[in-house]
DNA sequence: GCGACAG
DNA sequence: ATCTTGTCGC
C-alpha cells in the first residue's frame, strides 16, 4: 500500500516536536469512521536486546471472522531514543516500510500506543494516520497522559481519559476483572468507533488480535534474523 | 523542585 | 521494549 513521504526523519527532540506540530493541523477528527471495515490491520515491533535491530510487522484480518489476509515483516534498526511523547519516530521508519510490503489496502490500522490520548496530541496512531490518510486508533497497554477513574469489572465497561480538562480517549475493559486497554483515535475515526472496533478484535484476549499477531510475528521474525 | 513517563 | 519460573485460576 501507499504511504506519503511528509517528512524528513528528525535527528533531534526539537526537531521530533516541531514536525508533530506541523503535521496536527492535517488531523481528520469529523469521524464517525468505518463502523463495519472489512480489513483491519495491526501493527508492531519487536527489539532484539543489546543491538539496534528491530522488526516491524503489519498483518492484515479480516474483520468480520478475524482471518489473517495478509503479513509483512521488515527487519530494521532503532535511529531515534525511546522518549516518551515521541515514541512515534523511534517505530515508524520500520513500521512504514512493513505497511508498503502490504499489496493490499486496509480499511483501518490499529497502532500499538497512543493517538490524540499525547502530550502535543499527536501520538503514533494520529502520525500513522496522517502518513497514510487511513483511519487509525491506538490501543495502549499502560497509562502514558490523563486521569480516569476505574472502569467496571465487565467486559465492555469504560470510563473517560481525561487531559487537560479534554477527553483524550477511553479506558476500556476488554475482559471480564482483567487490566483495561487505553484506547484513543488517531485520523479519520471517532472514540465510539474505536472503542466498538476494539471490542471486536478482543474476542479471547486482552488485547486486540490485531496487535497480538503483529506481535507474534515481529518477534518470530526477529529470532529468525 | 520531585516524580511520571506509549514501546 | 527486554531480562525471567513458577503458579493461581478458569
Amino acid at each position: 500500500m501507499e504511504v506519503r513521504d511528509l517528512h524528513e526523519w528528525p535527528a533531534t527532540a526539537e526537531e521530533a516536536e516541531k514536525i508533530q506540530d506541523r503535521l496536527r493541523p492535517l488531523l481528520d477528527l469529523a469521524g464517525p469512521g468505518p463502523a463495519a471495515p472489512r480489513t483491519v490491520a495491526g501493527l508492531d515491533v519487536s527489539y532484539a536486546d543489546g543491538s539496534d535491530r528491530l522488526v516491524a510487522a503489519a498483518v492484515v484480518l479480516d474483520a468480520a471472522t478475524l482471518d489473517t489476509v495478509e503479513e509483512s515483516v521488515v527487519a530494521g534498526t532503532a535511529t531515534f531514543p525511546y522518549v516518551p511523547g515521541l515514541f512515534a519516530f523511534r517505530e515508524l521508519p520500520t513500521l512504514i516500510e512493513a505497511l508498503r510490503g502490504l499489496t493490499v489496502t486496509p480499511d483501518v490500522l490499529v497502532c500499538d500506543g497512543y493517538g490524540l490520548a499525547h502530550p502535543r496530541r499527536f501520538g503514533l496512531a494520529c502520525h500513522l494516520g496522517v502518513l497514510t490518510d487511513l483511519p487509525t486508533f491506538g490501543v495502549a497497554k499502560t497509562g502514558f497522559v490523563g486521569t480516569y477513574a476505574p472502569p467496571g469489572e465487565d467486559r465492555g465497561d469504560a470510563s473517560p481519559l481525561t487531559d487537560a480538562g479534554e477527553v483524550v480517549g477511553r479506558v476500556l475493559r476488554t475482559r471480564d476483572g482483567v487490566k483495561p486497554v487505553f484506547v484513543s483515535a488517531g485520523h479519520r475515526i471517532d472514540l465510539d468507533t474505536a472503542c466498538r472496533l476494539t471490542l471486536g478484535l478482543c474476542p479471547g484476549y486482552r488485547l486486540p488480535e490485531t496487535t497480538r499477531r503483529a506481535d507474534h510475528l515481529s518477534r518470530q521474525a526477529l529470532r529468525h534474523t
